[in-house]
DNA sequence: ACATTGACTAATT
DNA sequence: TAATTAGCCAATG
């Protein structure tokens, strides 16, 4: 696991802000991206998000980042969250209205 | 080098 | 709407 890479994914999800949320796949993309333009090598798909948080996600809001169901990987956990922050859910009030809560890290309304 | 495994996704049934 | 299938990328043994 290439620790450039783990830092960058961390970065990224500690930007996402409250009651909105971004998806594994997303943050791959948003990661790969800047790597291509610093010139970097290390790619990563959606599992390698989830490997990164899976070793270090403790100290970042994981919970702001859902697979493209909107359901986050602990969601005893996350809906405690998503109810203090208002995170915005789907009428079965189990996974994140993503139509709603998904963020982009250029988007005006951080 | 090969097989297995995952905090994934998209398309197909 | 839910289950299955196939593709995916890197880490691990």
């Amino acid at each position: 696991m290439d620790e450039e890479y783990a830092e960058a994914v961390l970065d990224l999800v500690e930007q996402v802000p409250a009651g909105r949320a971004m998806t594994y796949g997303t943050v791959a993309e948003v990661v790969a991206d800047g790597f291509v333009l610093a010139g970097g090598r290390a790619r990563g798909g959606p599992r390698q998000v989830g490997a990164v948080l899976a070793r270090m996600g403790a100290r970042v809001p994981w919970w702001r980042v859902v697979n493209a169901a909107g359901h986050p990987h602990d969601p005893a956990r996350a809906l405690a969250h998503y109810a203090a922050e208002g995170t915005p859910l789907t009428s079965d009030g189990q996974r994140v209205a993503l139509r709603r809560a998904i963020w982009f890290p250029d988007d005006p309304e951080d």
